[in-house]
DNA sequence: AATCGATGTCATGAA
DNA sequence: GCTTCATGACATCGA
């Protein structure tokens, strides 16, 4: 997304009045993000302020409904002066669960289908990698029924990293302004003009038409959050306690951050089922998942978008770990040709040695051989003259030194 | 500040 | 023609 011309955070700034900003550097981020979207209201011609996550209605009613969990609600969307949030993943599954029951009328998508059944797609390293934890949310439980098949394959990092990429692994601690800024592991900074795509500093490259949908938006799961009743026991479990990781001055490691940007994006977009399905499924359940939704062009775009990159991310782990693989066992064989190379030079010397031995045989057989020679008056042939010279027959003849046998050897 | 390793992403070609 | 996979190249981040 291109940089938002100030006179597009107008908008924001008539919604969001300036105190309820407690950090700078997070309203910062806040008015950017919100900038974006914004423009992403304005290029849609959406009705954003109906469910905008300041909508006081819906922020009021989400203090109400969960005054005690922590839904990944953001300080600085407006909370007052809370230094830092987790990011539970309870959140996002339930996103993603209400999002089959609830409608979403601004995007004209009608009532939503109910839950697919249990895949037992394995087919993926990423998806082989599953491993619901304790913390399994409702959706794993009801969505996912995967074999770790290759999971041998792939190291145990890339196994946590491919959980956290579909939103199943524990929440890690999220640091408000950090998971505005990053993902799951992604270089793009959404705040700052290095951002490729939110910035378009890529111009050789045909945007997407939902690249200015995508921005970070914490808000529109908001108005899907569930009821109280219908948070799961696990998400009335007591969260572990904040730590300000701004005064630690240290963000956590963008692996440990729960939301990738295409999940956030998905968010802002409003698809109805979990980034890992997407990526997963095979191409005729992808298909037939998607055939469910009346989505929205950008909102396919988007899919397509994820599902090929999360396959691209996969094929690059996987490419990486061979390349790897194939520099070990290419050093392997580096060091046993070497051994090989040491061991036929040892042979050589030795052959060497034999041969100069022979050599030197060779030479006293002849002379003893030579001097036996007598002539028809009985003296010996001088070595100067004549030569002892073999045929191919196995024939042997004196030479004189002048005349030599044209036999070729 | 420079460097390096890890990682995600894109472009491209092959299957 | 579409999808998937493999891989080089690039950008970014954190150590």
């Amino acid at each position: 997304m291109p940089p938002c011309p100030p006179q597009q955070g107008r908008a924001r700034t008539t919604l969001l009045s300036a105190p309820q900003l407690s950090e700078p550097g997070q309203q910062g981020e806040m008015e950017l993000t919100w900038q974006e979207i914004m423009s992403i209201a304005e290029l849609q011609g959406l009705d954003v302020p109906n469910e905008t996550p300041y909508d006081p209605a819906l922020y009021t009613l989400m203090h109400q409904m969960a005054p005690t969990a922590n839904y990944g609600h953001c300080p600085a969307l407006g909370d007052g002066p809370v230094p830092s949030c987790s990011q539970p993943a309870p959140v996002y599954d339930r996103h993603y669960l209400d999002a089959m029951v609830a409608p979403c009328p601004r995007l004209g998508m009608g009532p939503v289908p109910p839950m697919d059944p249990p895949y037992g797609y394995t087919g993926m390293l990423i998806s082989s990698s599953l491993d619901p934890g304790p913390e399994t949310t409702a959706l794993s439980q009801m969505g996912t029924n995967k074999t770790p098949s290759l999971s041998g394959l792939l190291s145990e990092s890339q196994g946590e990293a491919s959980r956290r990429a579909e939103g199943y692994g524990p929440p890690p601690p999220c640091n408000a302004q950090e998971d505005l800024e990053s993902d799951s592991g992604l270089s793009l900074n959404y705040s700052d003009a290095d951002s490729m795509e939110t910035e378009g500093l890529e111009p050789s490259r045909p945007r997407p038409d939902y690249a200015e949908m995508y921005p970070v938006d914490y808000g529109p799961h908001y108005p899907l959050l569930p009821t109280l009743q219908e948070v799961p026991p696990f998400a009335m479990q007591p969260l572990e306690p904040f730590k300000p990781q701004l005064e630690k001055g240290r963000a956590p490691p963008r692996a440990e951050l729960a939301c990738s940007r295409d999940e956030r994006r998905a968010l802002a977009m409003k698809i109805p089922f979990p980034t890992e399905k997407i990526v997963n499924l095979p191409v005729d359940d992808f298909n037939e998942l998607v055939s469910k939704y009346q989505l929205t062009e950008p909102q396919l775009a988007l899919i397509r978008d994820i599902r090929r990159r999360g396959k691209n991310k996969v094929a690059a782990q996987n490419c990486r770990k061979r390349k790897l693989e194939n520099i070990v066992q290419l050093e392997q064989e580096l060091e046993q040709l070497g051994r090989e190379r040491q061991q036929l030079l040892r042979d050589r010397c030795e052959v060497d040695k034999t041969l100069g031995l022979m050599k030197q045989k060779l030479g006293q057989l002849y002379r003893e051989v030579f001097l036996m020679l007598r002539d028809d008056a009985g003296n010996p042939y001088s070595p100067d003259e004549f030569s002892l010279q073999l045929t191919a027959d196995g024939g042997i003849f004196l030479v004189p030194r002048s005349k030599k046998l044209d036999s070729g050897d």
